[in-house]
DNA sequence: CTATCGATGTGAGCGTCACTAACATGGATC
DNA sequence: GATCCATGTTAGTGACGCTCACATCGATAG
């Protein structure tokens, strides 16, 4: 058994090499495009075929349905992102120096990676994958922990002061990045959406 | 032709009493309640007709298409999001105090009109209206004054400052409005939500 | 070396959905 | 009473997600 799964998958998993030789990442890598084109919704089982040059009921052989690659595709995307976050973060000796450059390390995302972000941005896609899930409900301790929902005891003032600047954070750089990609600040590079950033998390400097 | 218009509209408009009686009203109430239950993906039209007792073609008498029905939802959201902001303004003399309110009322919104604030949270209706593009593109010109790219003369480090912190807190009440009805932060009620977004927007104070 | 097996791909078809075209109806106006 | 127009109906079309029965081919077993 377990040799022949390390024979089935000869180049490390997610290599498929099979009768098309690459469908898996193809599709994955068409449905990316579409989505940097013409964004999620554009995404169409039938076309995604067509463009990998299979017939339309062949990627349901390696995706259950459209929801499960969109999810695919949004686990890479969360990946990707806490990766950029943490090589960020390591640059920085003062944590909250680190924990700002990782607010705009997650701007600079979206803005450069805007087809991965738009898949980790819809609400149902996350919803269909407990993993993406638990990453994403990270905060609700520190919202228990402002809101004196915290079992056992009473939060100083002070940690109440400190965790609700956590939290400030973590909202203005999420609803700072979707104010961007969904262009509510018009078009913007990369570079101003990074200046951008930091000048407004520097607004919660003085917070903290 | 003033005076047909004015007797075929007898009440105001959209109250458009015919065969059905308010077909349009019917339909956009069905289609609110679909979205409270089960989000914006899960109105049909084919369910809405047959939720208000018409044939499927029938909603196309009033609405072009899907779009046009989820368009005319959202500007009814913008209109009730900017009354209650604007009520929430009204009762503090404080300009900075305002707009706290006018945050945090936002907030509220998000949670007590979950449905109204889905259609509102969909980049491509917003798309889809000018008047709802022009409304939300209010930031614009406060990034462009923190980016420098403002016309004519530099602005004082004081006003980038000043500005930059008003970018902020819009980035930090549509972000945490967003972190929570995308259920982010696990369920929350009303009231939580309330004290959650002044404690959080408490944290912008020391900043401005 | 061949029989077998399992993973992958195909062709045809089904149900749902947005949308359209041609015709029906009925209240207001001339 | 004829006419008109807004509103509604019936029937149909095409796009799309998804399923089922069958084909193919590489690898493994005898």
């Amino acid at each position: 058994m377990a040799r022949r799964s390390s024979k089935t998958e000869p180049e490390r998993k997610a290599d498929d090499a099979y009768h098309h030789g690459h469908l898996r990442t193809a599709l994955l890598q068409a449905a990316l495009e579409t989505i940097a084109a013409r964004g999620v919704d554009a995404v169409k089982m039938n076309d995604l075929a067509r463009r990998t040059g299979v017939s339309v009921a062949a990627p349901f052989r390696h995706f259950p349905n459209r929801q499960a690659l969109l999810v695919a595709l949004a686990e890479d995307a969360a990946q990707r992102l806490q990766a950029r976050m943490e090589a960020a973060a390591r640059s920085h000796e003062d944590p909250t120096e680190a924990h700002r450059a990782r607010g705009v390390a997650y701007v600079r995302f979206a803005v450069e990676e805007p087809a991965y972000f738009a898949v980790l941005s819809r609400a149902d896609v996350i919803a269909a994958s407990p993993p993406l899930q638990r990453m994403s409900a990270m905060n609700i301790e520190a919202m228990d922990l402002i809101l004196g929902k915290r079992r056992g005891g009473e939060a100083t003032p002070s940690l109440v002061r400190r965790t609700a600047g956590v939290l400030a954070a973590q909202a203005l750089t999420f609803g700072l990045a979707r104010m961007i990609v969904e262009g509510l600040l018009g078009d913007i590079t990369a570079e101003q959406a990074e200046r951008l950033a930091y000048e407004v998390t520097g607004v919660l400097g003085e917070g903290l």
